[in-house]
DNA sequence: CTTGCTCCTCTAGTCGCTAGAGGATGTACG
DNA sequence: CGTACATCCTCTAGCGACTAGAGGAGCAAG
């Protein structure tokens, strides 16, 4: 048997949400734990590194459906990682799409606010150029 | 009386779709049109101008009420363009913080793809750095 | 007159949570 | 042993910004 951690502890440990945690079961993304007399979940360590595993996953911007497949070869370290890395690539393209276009807007972003006049609407070069599409240098996404 | 555009035409104009229109003007955000005799959506310039504004904004990746402030600023051109140079400014913040964030986060997926062994999953660097935190050089936002 | 396109309203679903109600259980202290 | 308070439970509803689909009406062309 081994040693029970409360939700509680489990959220603390691995940084997700109590109600977040109670989420993940839902959608099953995580197992559904063994409860305690008391009907409260009990988890163990091996919960508590798969909640890690999905942490960290998120804070890399992974989405839940690519998380379940990459927890899927996690857990079967005697296959193939193509999967996971199609993933990984994929998402890195991703994120340099996302920084590039980022970047264009940066520039608008500058663009508008240095060439604000601080004075009347009128003039100002924020409300113009959201106003007019033609004076604006962003095409990304 | 101006010339009538219907939905679609506005739309296709505007680059902004039929039912997201809709929902604009469910929200507040765009003024309900007058009507024609068969109950149709009927749109002057003066809307198509509101909703590029609006596209434009979005684009731009300012929030829904955001751009409620805007286009209040937008229709009283006689007014401070404090608010919207403050507005502009914040989203600028905001921008400039994502590129550092998912920057930090290119080089980790870099690294993971990279190291990838290209073979089994117990070897795979993706798997590896996503199941161990302390192997992630990303603690990013 | 019929075909097929656009339009109408309405409801419900998306994603990844978050908030809150209303109640049960567990623990620390006097 | 009682009581206060923290933590837990389930359930439903909400967030932002749409998107999808049902079921029906209107309109222009052949």
């Amino acid at each position: 048997m081994q040693q029970a951690i409360t939700i509680g502890s489990v959220s603390q440990a691995s940084g997700v949400k109590v109600p977040t945690i109670r989420y993940y079961e839902q959608i099953g993304l995580l197992p559904a734990p063994s409860r305690t007399e008391g009907n409260r979940r009990s988890y163990d360590h091996r919960d508590l590194e798969r909640l890690t595993f999905i942490r960290h996953s998120r804070e890399l911007g992974f989405e839940i459906d690519e998380i379940r497949t990459l927890l899927t070869l996690h857990d079967r370290p005697d296959q193939s990682c193509e999967d996971a890395d199609a993933i990984a690539s994929k998402h890195l393209v991703d994120v340099k799409q996302k920084i590039a276009s980022l970047t264009a807007l940066q520039h608008e972003l500058e663009r508008m606010v240095e060439g604000c006049s601080h004075g009347r609407v009128e003039t100002c070069k924020v409300i113009d150029i959201l106003a007019d599409h033609g004076k604006c240098r962003f095409h990304g996404e």
